[in-house]
RNA sequence: GGCCCCAUCGUCUAGCCUGGUCUAGGACGCGUGGUUCUCAGCCACUAAACACGAGUUCAAAUCUCGUUGGGGCUACCA
């Protein structure tokens, strides 16, 4: 049975660096039949915050990345304690006082270390570098290190898959792990993301936490699509894959060794792709609290199938869901804000004449239907003798407030036919 | 500094293991054109890379070594 585990500190918000290393954990647990653990590495009281901690794991949850196990090592102290006096009777450690206390330290043995790496191959180490390790420090709390090496053992993990930072803790790992005759692992170490600045992601270089790509409108279908392409390749050039196909043909195999340089462009691009084909329903659904924060519906009455129709007309031209607030705010909206640029190229000159008959024409029609309105449009412009964009646009400004926005004809349509007329009014003298 | 990892278009990558099929493929982004009432979308096209130097070989993006560049670690942080 493979098991493996991604181990977060909560002393900062879940990245992309860190759900990338959560997804290839994930993935492969799946991809095998295994057991996916969470642990959190929160040993450091200080710095360990519960806001980071129910950020991590509301992010988790929301990439669908559900673990089966989860631990805490805070709550694991006397375990970590339990093995390093072991490791003290053994005499493969021993104690050092300070003022603060007592740390128990192991008595690092230099040899030659082989680390067999799933991802970088053979990588050898000599240990003869390496200082003795703390492993219990003077406050009573494991080292990373010590800790790490007993959770995974413990928690009888198969394969230690994360990222290329910690290879180099990898000896000393796989020493304590034979002090203690503990089997070990397989090891996979992932390639670094970088960021756009170069270095490793940082708050101040590209660590947006996954909460904010949430609140920014990114699905998290799109994300996980993302994150995949970083530094693992489905192969046959393809670039949109689901979740539930990356997880028949993935493997820690097809990770390359290369640290990949993050470009939120792409990101983009993809959830475009994955927004255009998403279920309307869905779509409305989670627009429905930023809909309501604006005061655009009440939440607890409004006219579900309007919201749907106009999710479906905006859909493929958005880049984050939340665009559709901004972009379709002038049917929801009782005035509509015009943008001054817009109207000075499209509302100055005075348009009265047309804007009236058409209204007209709008009054005159049977069924009020997006055919019947274009129709009835190009009849006039038709009439009068003008091309059909010199009224669309302006047209377009008075009734939306903005240049761009989606077909005339369906926005006439959804809008009805009182709210056009009362809008163009505003235009005629 | 020491130890370790990495190296294909601006970016993500395919190819590398098992040299020839690579005048190096795809995608994003960029640029151009088409479609439409605008924007987005869609379609078509263009520019764009094997870091460098040796070596092995009939033949190297692919194998070897070196150089350079980038990155990581070097804590009683995780």
């Amino acid at each position: 049975m493979i098991r493996v585990r991604f181990a977060p500190s909560p002393t900062g918000y879940l990245h992309i660096g860190g759900s990338r290393t959560a997804l290839f954990n994930w993935l492969y647990a799946q991809a095998k039949g295994g057991k996916f653990v969470l642990r959190i590495e929160d040993t450091d009281a200080l710095r360990s915050k519960k806001e980071y901690l129910d950020e991590i794991l509301d992010s988790l949850k929301w990439l669908g990345f559900n673990w089966d196990e989860l631990y805490y090592q805070s709550q694991r102290f006397d375990i970590y304690r339990k093995y390093a006096e072991k490791l003290l009777k053994d005499g493969q450690a021993f104690v050092e006082k300070t003022e603060k206390g007592e740390a128990i330290i192991f008595k690092v043995v230099g040899q030659k270390i082989k680390v067999n790496d799933l991802i970088l191959g053979e990588i050898d180490f000599e240990a003869e570098s390496f200082k003795d390790q703390v492993l219990i420090k003077s406050d009573g709390t494991p080292t990373y290190n010590f800790a790490c090496v007993v959770d995974d053992a413990d928690m009888q993990i198969t394969h230690v898959i994360r990222g290329d930072d910690h290879i180099s803790n990898t000896p000393k790992q796989i020493l304590l792990y034979q002090a203690l005759g503990f089997k070990v692992p397989y090891f996979a170490h992932l390639p670094l993301i970088l960021s756009k600045e170069g270095g490793r992601l940082s708050k101040r270089k590209g660590a947006t936490a996954i909460s904010e790509f949430r609140n920014m409108g990114y699905l998290s279908q799109a994300l996980v699509n993302f994150l995949l392409l970083l530094g693992w390749s489905p192969g046959e050039n393809r670039e949109v894959i689901d979740i539930q196909e990356a997880v028949k043909i993935f493997d820690l195999k097809n990770i390359n060794k290369t640290a990949a340089v993050l470009d939120l462009d792409k990101l983009d691009w993809i959830n475009n792709q994955y927004l255009k084909t998403e279920d309307p329903e869905k779509l409305a659904d989670q627009l429905i609290p930023a809909l309501a924060e604006k005061g655009y519906i009440n939440p607890q009455e409004f006219d579900r199938n309007y919201l749907l129709s106009l999710v479906k007309l905006f859909q493929a031209r958005l880049t984050v869901l939340n665009d559709f607030v901004d972009w379709a705010d002038f049917f929801f909206q009782k005035e509509v804000r015009i943008d001054p640029q817009a109207q000075a190229k499209h509302l100055s000159v005075d348009l009265s004449k047309e804007f009236k008959m058409f209204c007209q024409r709008l009054d005159g029609l049977e069924d009020f239907s997006i055919e019947n309105i274009e129709t009835a449009f190009r009849q006039m412009v038709g009439e009068l003798g003008i091309q059909a964009k010199v009224l669309i646009h302006p047209i377009r400004v008075a009734l939306t407030g903005k240049t761009i926005g989606p077909g005339l004809f369906e926005v006439i349509y959804y809008l009805g036919k009182e709210r056009v007329k009362e809008r163009m009014a505003k235009w005629i003298k």
